[in-house]
DNA sequence: CTCGATCCTAAGCGACCGCTTAGTTTTCCA
DNA sequence: TGGAAAACTAAGCGGTCGCTTAGGATCGAG
C-alpha cells in the first residue's frame, strides 16, 4: 500500500500504530488466555502459556517488535490504554505463579518478579530472532518450557 | 551539548552512535569478565554473572538500550565489529555453563540456549526497568541470580 | 456490465533533520 | 591570570518526512 493511501484509513501515522499495537496486544493477550485455559493446574498452564508465548514471538517477531518495542511513539492515552492490557498479562501470570507455590508445587520467593522474567524470556526472542536461523519457533518454544518450569522452582 | 559541537568530535550521527555503542559493549563485556574471573567453580561463575550483567542493564539503563537496541541503526561493518563482541560474550556464558554440565552440576538440554536465556533476562530488563520503580537494579539482580542458576538445572 | 470502493501515481506544502559555517562565550590549567 | 581548547548560539542548505490533494487505474459484488 502506497504512503497516501493509508492516510484513506487512519487520520495519523499515530493512530494507524495505536491501532497496530492495540490489535497485536489482543492478539499475545488471547494467545495467553487460550494457553492458561487448556488446564486448570498451574503447572499445566505455565508450561502452556512460557511455550505459546515464546512460539509467538519467534512466528510473529514482526509484530512483536511493533508491540514490544515501538510503545514510547505513541500518545500518553494511547500509553495508558495498551499498558491496561499489559499489566492484565502481567497478573495472570503473576496469579498462576502464586497459585502453584500455594499448592507447594512452584517455588518463588516473589510471584510477580518470577511472572516478569518467564513473559520477559519470550519477549526478548523477538529482539534476537532471524527467520532461516539454526533455530525454528517451535524449537525454541520447547526449550524455554522448561526452562520456565524450573525458574518457578517447579520439582 | 549542542547539536552542532557534536560534529567537531564525530564525523556523521552515524560514526556517534557507533562509538557510542561500541564503548557501551566494551563496558558489558568487561563487567561479563570480571564476574566471570571471580571464581573458577561454574557455579559461581554463573551467580555471578547473572547478577553483574542483570545490574549493570538496570543501572545503566539508557546505555544498555543503546547497545541492544539500537544495532539496526549502525552500517553494515560497524554492526559486524559489534557482532564479534556480542559472539564472544554468548561463547563465554555457552562455556561456562557447558563446563558446569560436564561436572554434573548443572543439567541442560541446550547449553546455548540456556545461555542464550540467561543473558536475554538480563538484556530485557533495559526494556522495562524505571529508575524509582518499586525494584532496585540490586533487588532485581538478586532475584534474577537465582532464577539464572535454577535456568540451568544447578541443585 | 456497471458502480462504488479502494488502490495507485504525481505533485506539493510546511516542518524537521543531518550537517556546516561563522562568530562568540566559557572553561580550565600552566 | 592569559590563552588555548572546547563549548555555545544563530543562520542556513539540501533532503526527507508527515500529510494532503487531484486524477486515474483496478477490482469485486450485485
Amino acid at each position: 500500500m502506497s504512503a497516501a493511501s493509508v492516510y484513506v484509513h487512519y487520520p495519523t501515522k499515530e493512530e494507524l500504530l495505536y491501532q497496530l499495537s492495540l490489535s497485536g496486544h489482543r492478539d499475545v493477550q488471547m494467545v495467553l488466555e487460550q494457553a492458561a485455559a487448556r488446564s486448570e493446574v498451574p503447572e499445566e498452564q505455565l508450561r502452556a502459556i512460557a511455550h505459546d508465548y515464546t512460539a509467538w514471538h519467534a512466528r510473529c517477531h514482526t509484530m512483536a517488535q511493533v508491540v514490544q518495542y515501538e510503545m514510547a511513539a505513541l500518545s500518553p492515552q494511547h500509553v495508558e490504554q495498551i499498558a491496561q492490557i499489559r499489566r492484565e498479562m502481567q497478573h495472570r501470570v503473576r496469579d498462576i505463579i502464586a497459585a502453584g507455590a500455594e499448592a507447594g508445587r512452584f517455588h518463588v520467593e516473589d510471584a510477580s518478579i518470577a511472572a516478569l522474567a518467564v513473559l520477559s524470556l519470550g519477549i526478548d526472542v523477538a529482539r534476537w530472532y532471524r527467520e532461516g536461523g539454526t533455530w525454528t519457533p517451535e524449537y525454541i518454544a520447547e526449550h524455554y518450557r522448561e526452562l520456565a518450569l524450573r525458574l518457578v522452582g517447579s520439582a
